[in-house]
RNA sequence: GGGGAGGUGGCUGAGUGGUCGAAAGCGCCCGCCUGCUAAGCGGGUAGGGGGUGUGAAACUCCCUCGAGGGUUCGAAUCCCUCCCUUCCCGCCA
């Protein structure tokens, strides 16, 4: 969240970005609430004041007339404080649901036709046959099944089978041991049920429980993206200097309710309620938040890279950007039997927006106070669509799929998929 | 699931109704001392919020001892509920 203080003073601001964000931003709503209750509290606090005064009185005096007089100002501050308490929930709750501002360089923009391509790497492979969709290719393959998830879990669930299934798990692997051996990150098991704080910190909630599933009878919703229990592991913890920057990949299966997603652009391996996702999470200092996120975008890449996939990188316009990031850069993957690039992965930086919310701060030399960290987060990558991609791209004529060199030994040695 | 113990500041840990936002130690900061370092000496050091207000001060008030509620003029301390940690028993992959 933003502090209220710099709603305070920027309200015009605020609302410019949350405007051109396509987000409702509650600022003169929340200035009101904000005068109220800071005029409630003073009286409040100061009937607190006095009774605290004249309990003091009272114990020295013993008289019943002070006795009268503090039980009389006590039920006041009573009064007054619950009423103050209340405005705050409510000037709280208006707070998580401000949108958080957007860097200078965002492209401005409405819609994903205002991103701005960055850069391409590699091509576009070419066949001199008519590459078909993943679906296609692994459902005749045996390795690739829709119809068996329907019946067992309903729509938007899919499963893999023999060397499909494997060939997930090697991507995993290969990702894992990437970003750990290669690029420093530390990997992490973490809980892929989190409760309703930890959504909040993340700003998962309270604007957006609907994207997410939720355990029923529980304050237990499943994870939408590691990004949660990773993120708020620091979660009111202050951090040393020293330990920054702390660099984080964990794998996990992530769940979404998908709303309103069917129909068009949907069909196949691509938007699922269930996936699996390598997730690198940053937690910096304010410092140097811009050029780990540049370093996290890149060590993104080096898998595409290494796997030999084409992909694009777009700078995410703020109409497409979302709600918590402060900037926002999307991997796509060609798919060449799809004919269209896929969203591998979507790399964010949010500034101190989540780790208020968190309340994950540092303390930048011994002696000062603590300050919050910047939060940053990536995929690297999402799985479900990575592995259409090099299903699409490495499938030869007669149906059959090339494991990419890199992923090899994680196949056992296996060259090709022939099902 | 049943029973016991416990959750206090950056950390360890005292504290069972006002003298407690909290002993002591560690850590950290400032100063002194010492040929350097170490040791020693003195002082300082929780977080959040409101008001007034300046150039970043200063002053003042309120809240916070796991969370929430209650008793009381007054709660870290007493009562209730919940959460978490830990030990023993049970169960289980």
């Amino acid at each position: 969240m933003l502090p209220l203080e710099f709603i305070r003073r920027h309200p015009d601001e605020v609302k410019r970005a949350a405007e051109l964000k396509g987000e409702e931003a509650p600022v003169d709503e929340l200035l009101e609430l904000d005068r109220q209750w800071r005029q409630c509290l003073t009286v409040a606090e100061n009937a607190r004041a006095q009774q605290n005064h004249l309990s003091k009185q009272y114990a020295k005096t013993r008289d019943p007339q002070d006795l009268r007089n503090v039980k009389e100002i006590g039920e006041e501050a009573k009064r007054e404080l619950a009423k103050a308490e209340d405005l705050k929930r409510r000037l709280d709750d208006l707070l998580l649901r401000v949108p958080n501002l957007f860097a200078p360089d965002v492209p401005i923009g409405k819609t994903e036709a205002d991103n701005v391509r960055l850069r391409e790497w590699g091509e576009k492979p070419t066949f001199d046959f008519q590459p078909r969709t993943h679906y296609d290719l692994g459902e005749s393959l045996g390795i690739m099944d829709f119809e068996h998830p329907a019946h067992i879990a309903g729509s938007r669930f899919g499963g893999l089978l023999g060397a499909g299934a494997r060939l997930q798990r090697a991507l995993v692997q290969f990702m894992l041991d990437t970003h750990v051996a290669e690029h420093g990150y530390r990997e992490m098991y973490v809980p892929f049920l989190v409760n309703s704080e930890a959504m909040v910190g993340t700003a998962n909630l309270p604007k957006f429980g609907g994207d997410s599933f939720r355990v029923a009878d529980r304050d237990l919703w499943l994870v939408p993206t590691a990004e949660v229990p990773v993120t708020n592991w620091h979660r009111d913890e202050i951090l040393d200097l020293a330990q920054l920057p702390i660099l984080y990949v964990a794998h996990t299966p992530c769940w979404r309710s998908e709303a309103g997603a069917a129909g068009k652009d949907t069909r196949g391996y691509i938007r699922m309620h269930q996936f699996e996702k390598v997730e690198l999470v940053k937690l910096t200092s304010p410092e140097t938040s811009g050029e780990e996120l540049e370093a996290l975008m890149a060590n993104a890449e080096a898998i595409l890279q290494r796997l030999g996939l084409h992909y694009r990188v777009l700078f995410m316009c703020t109409g497409d950007m979302g709600f918590a990031q402060y900037k926002k850069y999307d991997l796509e993957a060609w798919c060449p039997g799809l004919e269209r690039y896929l969203e591998v992965s979507s790399c964010s930086v949010f500034q101190d927006f989540q780790a208020r919310r968190a309340n994950i701060r540092y303390r930048p030399a011994p002696g000062q106070p603590p300050r919050f960290v910047h939060t940053m987060n990536g995929s690297g990558l999402a799985l479900a669509r990575t592995l259409d991609a090099v299903m699409e791209t490495f499938q030869q004529a007669d149906g059959t799929i090339l494991v990419p060199e890199v992923l090899r030994p994680y196949m056992g040695g296996l060259k090709r998929i022939a099902g």
